[in-house]
DNA sequence: AGAATAGTGTCTTTAAGACACTATTCT
DNA sequence: AGAATAGTGTCTTAAAGACACTATTCT
């Protein structure tokens, strides 16, 4: 340990990103296929090496994006997820990935970039529940981003992230619904981001082009933390100890 | 981008630990004086590069802390806190340093190991005031680590963790006192953990050594997550949008 | 008129906040 | 007796849960 002129061993860093969005009421994840060696030709994050020493990390990963799914959102805000670098998840060799995570209203259709043969949304649902198969540990990856996402909802205004510049308060409810994967009670939901002040604002009188009532359209508020939250809720389990 | 046989360039990686105890009802976190350059001499969070390409991440926070603060607590369980790579953040080249989390009662006075001159615990408080100054980005990870500790407390049962193995109520009060650094009514702290069923659970008829009173002691309970939440009291910013 | 969607009101229950009092040990 | 700490009870208020009804547009 205390040898002289010891330098530190290398490893190579890569960056993944879990890209979520809403289609269809049903949230998607950003995935590309495999263009090259290891698991060419399955679905994977898009990511990948960082290019030189001194790139920044989140530099890494917009440059990524752009590279596999020719997605150029400079405003896409990336959020530190996680670390993932247990020995042998890459047969290359150790890499180490730090992963981001990134929630946003109906992105652009991506297409193929230089390093991947294809770009695009896949539903969560089938991710998770493995119909769909992902390259390296990719499956943990985008199940720690969708807890994440889930978690941020309660908590903070990011719903009306996921929503158009306006949008209804249906609208809004249907973004909870799809992320947490139940149905909420739409009166309450009424009351409740109605009474959070700074959470929604009016849009003017506008209408929308349905059968049934036109709906008032909102846009997001200044708040950007909820308080009190809203509330999950709970699944049975745990909710109480098995005590008695 | 595409080029042949283009390797990825290596980084040097890093881990440190934010090892957060409570000693005298004050939040501490541990610190290492550093024997070698750079720094050499300022104060640090115990920490270090992996040692062999292929070793795991939290083994090598499990060894750095048996090497630089003597520290063998095989069951301290690490957590991870987050990733710190910005370039220029390490004046020997670029580190990518991923910081882990413990928190654990009353743990044994640090020695100095190889690596460092000397470990000891510092108030946590001194640190975040800036009154000690931590070398390179420390002063960040310990701000994170701490707020992330104080979000655990609301929501799980961590509390208990920083107590002995049994202990009383009034004692798990100051634990939510000193970490988030305010007060708390005793008699709805009462009420609130004795109503969260699976909390803590009564450790027999005992009683305590002091003047007064002696109190009921309790152990941690079977239950992890704690639902609904103790709830933090929020500090007068942000509780409100400036709305209307 | 009837279908379809939007929006509001009320009652109940849970739990937090703000209080004052009783209980058990010690010297 | 009095000091010191432990523990409980009550009232009020905020907010979630569970309901049914009214409102506005379309065909």
């Amino acid at each position: 340990m205390a040898e002289d002129r010891w330098t530190p061993p290398a490893v190579m860093l890569a960056v993944d990103l879990v890209i979520l969005t809403l289609r269809e009421w049903r949230l998607h994840v950003l995935l590309v296929e495999r263009g090259v060696e290891p698991f060419k030709g399955a679905l994977a994050l898009p990511g990948g090496f960082l290019q030189h020493a001194e790139e920044d990390l989140t530099a890494a990963a917009h440059r990524e994006l752009a590279e596999e799914a020719a997605m150029n959102v400079e405003t896409l805000h990336l959020e530190h997820l996680g670390v993932y670098g247990t020995p042998g998840r890459d047969p290359r060799g150790r890499v180490v990935s730090v992963a981001y995570l990134a929630i946003a209203p109906g992105l652009p259709e991506p297409t193929a970039g230089t390093d991947a043969a294809g770009a695009r949304w896949q539903r969560v649902d089938q991710v998770l529940s493995g119909d769909l198969k992902l390259a390296f540990d990719h499956w943990q990856i985008v199940w720690d981003g969708v807890e994440s996402a889930r978690a941020k909802l309660e908590r903070s205004a990011l719903a009306t992230a996921f929503c158009g510049p306006t949008f209804t308060i249906s609208d809004l409810q249907q973004v909870y619904e799809a992320v947490w994967g139940i149905s909420l009670d739409p009166r309450n939901f009424y009351r409740k981001v109605q009474k959070t002040s700074g959470f929604i604002v009016a849009a003017g009188p506008e209408r929308k082009v349905t059968t049934g009532r036109p709906a008032r359209l909102f846009r997001a508020g200044p708040c950007k933390v909820l308080n009190p939250p809203m509330v999950r809720p709970v699944e049975p389990s745990n909710a109480k100890g098995p005590e008695e």
